[in-house]
DNA sequence: AATCAGGTGTGAATTTATTAACAAATATAG
DNA sequence: CTATATTTGTTAATAAATTCACACCTGATT
């Protein structure tokens, strides 16, 4: 299929979480306008996104939540699986192990690294710690595709280059320093600071 | 001034991180195509975002680093100074109570809040963490206008009617469930499962 | 001082994302 | 069994974001 827009592919990922939350509540059929709802957006929306991803519902009275949920996975999932690792077990780090541990059947996080010889060698929420010199012989072992920066900014250059010659295909970069990763390795950045001046801004614009 | 978009408003926030770290390196004047290098964009969408601000530079041996920090500052910071508060110090609470303290001078996370009794009373990366039923009481007394969630999901919803209540004019949440909040509050929503997800997505399909 | 090389600001064009509008379909009520 | 009220899929319209293209400016160079 076609590669997905960016940011269907994020509400996709919304969509199939609050659909399994609906099974879990004995829900087996959604409108299109309930699911927008649950995410602040327009029902059109929704079944735009659905119709990008290929799947049509026959019936009028919502859409059966189990085979949707069936669908999206089928776009988003990859059949072989997929292994992630955290690189930097601070707080975040830690926070990101335990969050993202598990969402998926087939998207892990497999390991994690630091450099602190008391988080070495032990189970943090988990994820097994190594050192960060084992990155790339870790990486390679466990086939792992995805790496997630956590450390201190300034390691993060050094980080990011030692994880790009891994041949990890992407990275998820919390530091907030932007990357620059080699061609061929998918780069996704989010910055903390930059929600919380965002926030403050339109805070301060409201109350204009 | 007119409301800026909010994707301008989150590259300005970038620029001015990356302007400021030019000036501890004694760089005193920066080209349009140096900033967006910096942050993988074009050198276009740089001046477009500044022309926005209604800056513009007179040189042409680029902008003048120091000015530009101010006029930066001129349109996302308030003038009065805002405070934050993170509620929910677990890893991820904590984290940002770290990132974000003292990002900007009149920007400030100035409280924080959990049930824990063992964090309770206590001072947690520099900022003094209090008991969530002092919500209402420590918000309105300190003045804080921006609320930071990150609870565990199950708490989510009742902290975010609880922190409606207090009269806070921001949420930045990092719950992974969508909140409704009431009419007047800015919400600003991020979820770290779909970003993870994305990157899982896009390393699949570059790889097909 | 005249030319040139390299930046800048911005209207116009393009691309991307969202919303409106509506025909087609089907459950439900009578 | 028919009419009605809803919901869906999709085309067309709109809005938002980005890029193109180019005139204009200025500092450097000859």
């Amino acid at each position: 299929m076609e590669t997905l827009p960016g940011k269907t592919v994020e509400r996709l990922s919304q969509y199939r979480r609050s659909l399994l939350s609906c099974l879990e509540n004995g829900r087996d059929y959604i409108f299109s306008h309930d699911l927008a709802n649950l995410h602040h957006i327009t029902a059109v929306q929704v079944r735009r996104d659905l119709m990008l991803l290929g799947y049509s519902s026959v019936y009028r009275k919502g859409y059966p939540v189990r085979k949707l949920i069936e669908e999206i996975g089928k776009t988003l999932d990859s059949s072989e699986g997929q292994n992630a690792a955290v690189v930097g077990m601070g707080n975040l780090g830690t926070a990101l192990a335990h969050y993202l541990s598990g969402i998926r059947p087939n998207l892990n996080v497999v390991a994690s690294f630091d450099i602190n010889p008391a988080k070495v060698g032990t189970l943090i929420n988990g994820v097994p710690c190594h050192h960060v010199t084992a990155l790339q012989k870790v990486i390679k072992e466990q086939n792992i595709s995805i790496g997630i920066m956590t450390v201190p900014q300034d390691s993060a250059i050094e980080v990011a280059d030692e994880l790009g010659k891994t041949g990890i295909k992407g990275i998820l970069n919390f530091t907030n320093i932007s990357l620059n990763v080699p061609e061929g390795i998918y780069l996704e950045e989010y910055d903390m600071i930059t929600s919380l001046e965002k926030v403050a801004y339109f805070v301060k614009k409201l109350g204009e």
